[in-house]
DNA sequence: GTTATATTTGTGTACGTGCACAAATATAGT
DNA sequence: ACTATATTTGTGCACGTACACAAATATAAC
């Protein structure tokens, strides 16, 4: 409740008017070294704050913001996401945002590229990337740091780059975290089953991969990793994996444990529920429509979320930060939480986020 | 990105100027009848939402707020709503705010009283009440109403009140959770216990309450009510608890799971670490200092929380919604997501809220 | 119908920032 | 020293809402 100062103090003290403050403020150049040095003294000695709500009045410029992400759908990861980026559209409305989502197929490289291509004509104000692709993601991103775009990472960092910020899971301790629930929610001695979905080709997602290696690690440190067993199943031909799934649990009776290190565990719900097993703990990750029927009859043991829509809102509110206020929060990696969800906590994990 | 409707062209719309309509959208009054029902035809048509920015930079009024919860110690629950509270006042930096907490000891209702007597007497805006004492808040709210003073509850509900919205967990289905969480964790045929922790008197929170009526019921729905356990512990003398719990471990020796209705768990925790006790799996609530240490030592196997930072925040942000755009939402319980935390998952729960 | 009073309505200024444009000053070229 | 040009600086209006105050209209009392 201390007194806001304003920009005109700050010309008051630097012995200029507010237009010299203000294109300081917003580095519009045409500033003497002198007048520079002076506000600068000033601002870091007063701590100046923006007044966010007469800023976003007085704002005459239209931002032009890309989004490109795997494809949408409702319900989804990638949906919530984008419903979280809608959020942090509305609540600033007053900014006058264009934005424009560049979905592309995440099994489909030249989709990727097209998108990314796409983006780059447009030459937006800055961008919103949910990584797939790692090397054509890094080729985006020295794009757009030539041409000075900002932009921001959901879901994943990719190496190499240099964002505004990310907002992003610790895969890792997602697979560690994995490991710990199927040990203690399975009788001992149980082993557990690790279960890749294919598509065509094999591409494995880099957060895939380190879900996993978390949850070998886990079991490793117990000296357990001999209990570990790994197949795969394939997403389009649900007939043909159901047939696999379930000679391999056939063959490996002690399996007591299920995890799959993507969203893909509705599947397997399915063929658990067909068939009438019980006595398997599947875990699964993302809250999506699918996977939210598992839980509620109980195929599904538990599902890893990480926060998609706050990702989403997050990712364009900081974007706003940097577009209008150049505040430059030098690179954080802003790790979501990693929510546990089972059959009694889920009804109350509905879009909760806003803050 | 659809043009926003203005206070001008609603004024223009009904035939009336920009003053008027701010009368209606004020509850001013000093308005006709007829011109009353024109202005909300309109604004019922239009739907006008109204430019939170500009609202703030022109507002004049310095609004008085009252918070009142149970004393607020950093790193503990009610120390985390304050938190949230103060976030908000932050984030609301432009709006002049002027937060007074009154802290009670939730264990004297004396202080309650006087704590309630002194905001009646401030007469304030409004209020936000983390209530502890029923028929004490009842009566505050019953003279809140009366002064037409808008409330918010954080934590919890108390009957008979008309708040303008709740911010709060559902208790039993924590109950329930927690009874889940113990099932699974522990080996089949183990027996659980409910420690109640005491004080002077045996107050006992609606909310313990509830949480142990939904743990109760957990097991009574799976025919396994014969295997619970229940004994008490002295918050305030930690030796005579010491010799208390091992000895009813002693008598139960069954007894895999422990569970707690309160945040008290770390009392409990250092008892067993003290001890060497590990096969027992202790389940507590709230991410408070002391459970934290808890977790990471592995003494205390899980903790359930209900975000007492978000509730802080958002029960500050709805009386602003409140004050400031006369926003009625129908007394709308918003239920807190209920975070289960675990060693794996721990370091990313920070209070990573601000949406 | 006239005056006094109460009620209703309209007008104008302020809020703090963004930005266009005009004014002032500095620099270069002759 | 005098233009011409480039650089730097200051001024003023706009944004949409809140609210004080003046103006207009309605109502009451005689």
């Amino acid at each position: 409740m201390a007194k806001q100062i304003k920009i005109k103090d700050i010309a008051a003290m630097a012995g200029v008017s507010v237009g010299t403050v203000d294109r300081v403020l917003h580095n519009r150049g045409n500033v003497s070294e002198r007048s520079l040095k002076a506000i600068e003294q000033v601002l870091a000695e007063t701590g100046y704050k923006y007044n966010i709500h007469t800023s976003a009045i007085s704002l005459k410029k239209e931002y032009n913001i890309a989004i490109t992400t795997p494809i949408a759908v409702k319900g989804e990861y990638w949906g919530a996401v984008r419903d979280g980026i809608m959020h942090a559209i509305n609540e600033y409305s007053d900014i006058k945002l264009n934005c424009t989502f560049f979905f592309y197929n995440q099994f489909d490289i030249y989709s990727c590229r097209s998108s990314f291509e796409s983006i780059l004509e447009q030459s937006p104000d800055a961008v919103i990337i949910g990584p797939t692709f790692k090397s054509e993601t890094q080729r985006l991103c020295k794009e757009l740091d030539d041409k000075h775009i900002p932009y921001v990472f959901v879901d994943a960092v990719i190496e190499g780059t240099s964002p505004v910020s990310t907002y992003s899971t610790d895969q890792y301790a997602c697979g560690q975290l994995l490991g710990r629930m199927l040990d203690t929610f399975t009788p001992e001695d149980s082993e557990f089953a690790i279960m890749s979905s294919q598509r065509i080709g094999n591409e494995r997602s880099s957060n895939s991969l380190a879900r996993k290696k978390g949850f070998q690690d886990y079991f490793r440190s117990k000296g357990m990793q001999n209990r570990i067993h790994e197949t795969s199943f394939s997403v389009l031909d649900p007939a043909e994996s159901e047939r696999k799934v379930l000679s391999f649990l056939n063959e490996n009776p002690k399996i007591k444990g299920m995890a799959i290190m993507n969203s893909r565990g509705y599947i397997l719900a399915d063929i658990l529920r067909k068939n009438g097993i019980k006595e398997i703990c599947l875990i699964s990750f993302d809250l999506t429509q699918n996977n939210i029927k598992g839980i509620k009859d109980g195929t599904i043991g538990a599902i890893l979320c990480q926060r998609p829509e706050l990702q989403g809102f997050h990712a364009l509110k900081s974007l706003i930060r940097q577009l209008l206020y150049n505040q430059k929060e030098e690179t954080v990696n802003h790790t979501m939480p990693i929510d546990i969800i089972v059959r009694e906590n889920l009804p109350y994990y509905r879009e909760f986020f806003e803050m």
